[in-house]
RNA sequence: GCGGGUGUGCUGGAACGGUAUACAGAGCAGACUUAAAAUCUGCCGGGAGUAAUCCCUUGUGGGUUCGAAUCCCACCACCCGCACCA
């Protein structure tokens, strides 16, 4: 008998399905259509990681199932190829980062493909290609043509030293990160993505998808769409007005102070000459503060304006503040504080001594005294004039229309979401197709004095792109916050009609290509267009998009802007992009066990505590702990927690950790396949769990899934026989073909495994071995373990490609059991069971559990209250007393 | 702090409100073998009992129900996201 080895079929089938252009896209426009799609990696250089093949794995087998359920399936795979670790690369080493990039895609290919995935790698894309590039920088010219592109002058983090911007995280106590550089707020001219504009829409739409709960909310609430009134407060010298937003406008007879941010237009005018000095010393020192810093202060700060304005409602005079805890960014930059009913509001009043006022109450009576705490509920107006006993809702749409018809407020929505900051001072990006005219005396390129008219941007013609990354011998940023680029003179400026002008050096964010892969990949080769209208058409949305939870906002919610944006161009014709989307959990590394020791002496867990300042403590003694790897079989489970074998009082810790490099837990995808084959990875990590859940990876684990796929095989050599299968092992076989369908119909593909695993031990005990039996066992597996499958299909005599097989179909009279069997419980406790037949009735169920000889024992001597036959159970449930 | 999720044998996990622990892994025992590996067979939540059998068990405590891992309430632990958003 031949060996199950896999290192000689699987690349056998490989080559047999690259050649015959198996999983090619069929053009048949009568087949019903599924695009099934998985988020395209960057490809990084350290290869791929198995993580990735769990998402891919679950799509493939997905697409084999519905491709040979009729299907016309497009399945592609690409790369998402621009970004910082390629450039990071160049620049300690000179190597071109497409150079780089070209190599990892080329490893990737190589690691997907050895896991047998079916994608169509006609439609291949890779996001830095020149010819993907024009379309990306065309979807550009469409925004900024709509007005959704624009440059403003936002401030940010300027690390000059390290010659770029930086994100909040990377920016701490007011240095960078890494290297302690100074970091500088500078207001840098940025390219800006309007995504504001289709708030509402991106809020709304949600509806329409079918995605988990999950990333739902978090989209809803990083859109942060809030209802509520815009009002304006006279100043006192008459000279104009403050305008705030409010969601809470039936609590203006509780205001007592205003807020403004220490950026807001109105500090100077609001301030008296005596504050001046205090103000404008606060205000610097805010404003330079990076968002961290604001978001890390536990105790509020603020500086009165000496400035008063007039509650419009009440008449009354309110002190205006200025202070960090109100931001710019959002509403007005400006709120009316009610610091009995607002948390931040009441907290800033308890520490300067401003008064508080009830004006909500639960039940409409009010609290003697001083407010304790603030209360944010909704409830009943009180002390508000006219509005008193008014519920929160009616009052506010009260209110609202009041001061519309009075011309003092109105209606407003706000949103927490914020236009998108779309360049990077970086080279490996996609060029902005952008040029400005240049005021110069010269050359501009030979230093020659100049002005670049920012102010009037100018589109590159479409016939011109994709306008490509000019060749650089330096890849660092510099010092120039205009980016890598700028120093590319001979690229940045060009003469046209005796004219000078100056490219846009600032490239687009990693974002950008991964915006609108999904429709590149429908019609992949167009010279003429990013896709056609009739692919377009044929293909959206995507039915089944998996990938990483990491991505639930900004990938997910930046595609569905530019699809948004593209559909009103007229050049889509369904409102999302993504109908259903999954996200495959993490897989963790293997279960580490760590101790604590105190000078070489194990301490309990419970007896540890994290140190502030990073590392582990004794709770009592304060001493710092060290921490230690224990091997699995020095360790035991006692009670709820894992002990030293060696003394059981002993806790230490069980957990898996992400696998990263720095633990040294990483698995690789090769080693794997060299050891056990692709099928025994595919199908291992399908039945580690459910696709959603995270799970650490096992070694052991693995092995459960190989002798499987061996016991397949040598089934798959024994003779079989032209019976039929019949009885229980026939019943089995259509139940199996049932469970497996709707299995990957559903992505429970850890249960179809089970399933198929229980048929292979009924089957394996068949003698005769009936053919028919063998081969449907051959024909669920393809879509699981592929290789195996197409190679067992082949020796039982048939043509390949098994792809081509239609999934077979089952018989639904044969999924039930010829009898059944009926639990009878009494007081909801199982005491027995009886042989049915599978059309008995209610009756006869009821009849056979009352005679059933282990229950007479709690039957007797008792009174029968109730029997309960369940509609379709196979149970009867009897209640005595 | 707010929002979401998870909690089941030694481990990964299974279970339309209806026989908890399927299917695997690890472990133990046996068969085959000179031996080991591989393979095959059996056992495998805890407790009591010679046994039939009984009692307990799905993080903890309540509730709804003939019946709860599943639904509801409170709490605990862990994971993820957001975090002065007016």
């Amino acid at each position: 008998m031949e060996l199950y080895t896999p290192s000689l079929i699987e690349p056998k089938w490989q080559a047999y399905w690259a050649e015959h252009r198996t999983f090619k896209t069929p053009e048949d426009p009568k087949l019903p259509k599924k695009y099934v799609l998985d988020m395209f990696p960057y490809p990084s250089g350290a290869g791929l990681h198995v993580g990735h093949p769990e998402g891919y794995t679950a799509t493939d087998i997905y697409c084999r199932y519905m491709r040979a359920t009729g299907h016309a399936v497009l399945h592609p795979m690409g790369w998402d190829a621009f970004g910082l670790p390629a450039e990071q690369y160049a620049i300690q080493t000179g190597t071109h980062p497409a150079v780089t990039t070209q190599k990892n895609i080329a490893t990737f290919k190589r690691q997907i493909q050895a896991l047998g995935l079916s994608y169509d790698w006609d439609r291949e894309v890779d996001t830095t290609d020149p010819a993907y590039v024009k379309w990306t920088q065309w979807i550009f010219l469409q925004l900024f043509r709509r007005g959704l592109a624009y440059q403003s002058e936002k401030p940010v983090n300027w690390c000059p030293a390290l010659g770029t911007v930086l994100a909040n995280e990377e920016v701490i106590d007011g240095k960078s990160e890494r290297g302690s550089h100074p970091v500088i707020r500078l207001p840098l001219r940025q390219w800006m993505l309007r995504i504001t504009a289709y708030a509402d829409r991106l809020a709304d739409d949600l509806a329409l998808v079918e995605w988990p709960d999950s990333t739902k909310t978090m989209q809803e609430e990083w859109i942060g769409r809030s209802e509520g009134a815009e009002v304006k407060f006279p100043l006192t010298d008459g000279n104009g007005e403050l305008e705030i937003f409010t969601t809470r406008p039936d609590t203006l007879f509780g205001v007592t102070f205003m807020v403004i941010a220490p950026e807001h237009p109105y500090v100077e005018r609001l301030t008296t000459h005596d504050q001046k000095a205090a103000v404008e010393a606060y205000a610097h020192q805010a404003i330079n503060r990076s968002d961290l810093d604001r978001r890390a202060a536990k105790e509020k700060t603020g500086v009165f304006t000496g400035g008063f304005v007039i509650n419009p409602l009440t008449g009354v005079q309110v002190p205006v503040w200025v202070a960090d805890y109100v931001m710019m960014g959002y509403g007005t930059g400006a709120i009316m504080a009610v610091p009995g009913h607002d948390q931040r509001d009441f907290e800033f009043a308890r520490k300067f001594g401003i008064s508080v006022v009830q004006v909500v109450s639960p039940d409409g009576s009010r609290i003697p005294g001083e407010m304790a705490e603030a209360m944010t509920e909704e409830g009943v107006a009180v002390n508000s004039g006219a509005y008193d006993g008014l519920s929160t809702g009616d009052f506010k749409k009260q209110v609202t229309e009041d001061l519309e018809m009075s011309g003092q407020g109105k209606l407003r929505v706000e949103f927490r979401l914020r236009d998108w900051v779309f360049s990077r001072q970086r080279y490996w990006g996609e060029p902005i197709p952008i040029y400005f005219p240049v005021e110069s005396d010269g050359d501009p390129r030979t230093g020659a004095p100049h002005t670049i008219r920012y102010d009037l941007p100018m589109p590159v013609d479409e016939f011109e792109l994709p306008l490509c990354l000019p060749e650089l011998e330096d890849f660092n940023p510099g010092e120039d916050p205009a980016g890598t680029l700028a120093r590319a003179v001979d690229w940045r400026f060009f003469q046209k009609d005796g004219l000078w002008y100056a490219r846009e050096t600032n490239t687009m964010p990693q974002w950008a290509g991964s915006c609108w892969y999904y429709l590149r990949f429908m019609d992949p080769q167009n010279p003429e267009a990013a896709w056609s209208q009739e692919a377009a058409k044929r293909w959206l949305p995507v039915d089944l998009y998996v990938g990483g939870a990491e991505h639930a906002v900004l990938h997910l919610l930046y595609a569905r802007f530019w699809h948004k944006v593209l559909l009103d161009a007229g050049h889509l014709n369904v409102a999302e992009p993504f109908a259903k989307l999954v996200h495959q959990g993490m897989i963790l590394g293997e279960v580490e066990y760590t101790g604590y020791q105190f000078s070489g002496n194990f301490v309990s867990r419970e007896l540890i505590e994290a140190n502030p300042e990073g590392g582990f403590r004794h709770k009592g003694t304060g001493d710092e702990v060290e921490v230690v790897r224990v091997p699995e079989d020095a360790t035991e489970k006692k009670g709820g927690n894992v002990v030293l074998k060696a003394d059981s009082s002993i806790v230490v810790d069980a957990r898996a950790f992400k696998m990263s490099k720095s633990r040294g837990n990483v698995v690789n995808p090769d080693e794997v396949i060299a050891a056990h084959g692709a099928d025994a990875l595919r199908l291992y990590e399908m039945f580690l769990g459910p696709l959603e859940a995270t799970k650490p990876w096992s070694t052991h684990g693995i092995q459960g899934v190989s002798r499987f796929l061996e016991r397949c095989w040598n089934l798959g050599q024994k003779p079989a026989w032209d019976v039929r299968p019949d009885g229980e092992l026939l019943r089995l076989m259509h139940k199996t073909l049932r469970k497996v369908g709707e299995d990957i119909e559903a992505l429970r593909l850890n249960t179809a495994i089970s399933a198929m695993m229980i048929y292979l031990n009924e089957l394996a005990k068949a003698d005769p071995l009936p053919r028919e039996a063998l081969e449907m066992l051959v024909r669920m597996l393809h879509p699981f373990a592929p290789h195996l499958a197409e190679e067992l299909w082949e020796t039982l005599g048939h043509t390949p490609s098994l792809q081509a097989v239609p999934w077979p179909a089952f018989d639904p009279a044969l999924c039930v059991d010829e009898a059944i069997t009926v639990v009878v419980q009494v007081n909801g406790k199982v005491r027995g069971r009886v042989s049915l037949p599978v059309d008995a009735s209610p009756e006869q169920r009821r009849e056979a559990a009352l005679a059933c000889p282990e229950a007479q024992n709690f039957l007797e001597g008792k009174e029968i209250v109730k029997v309960v036959v369940p509609a379709n159970g196979t149970l009867v449930s009897i209640v005595v007393k």
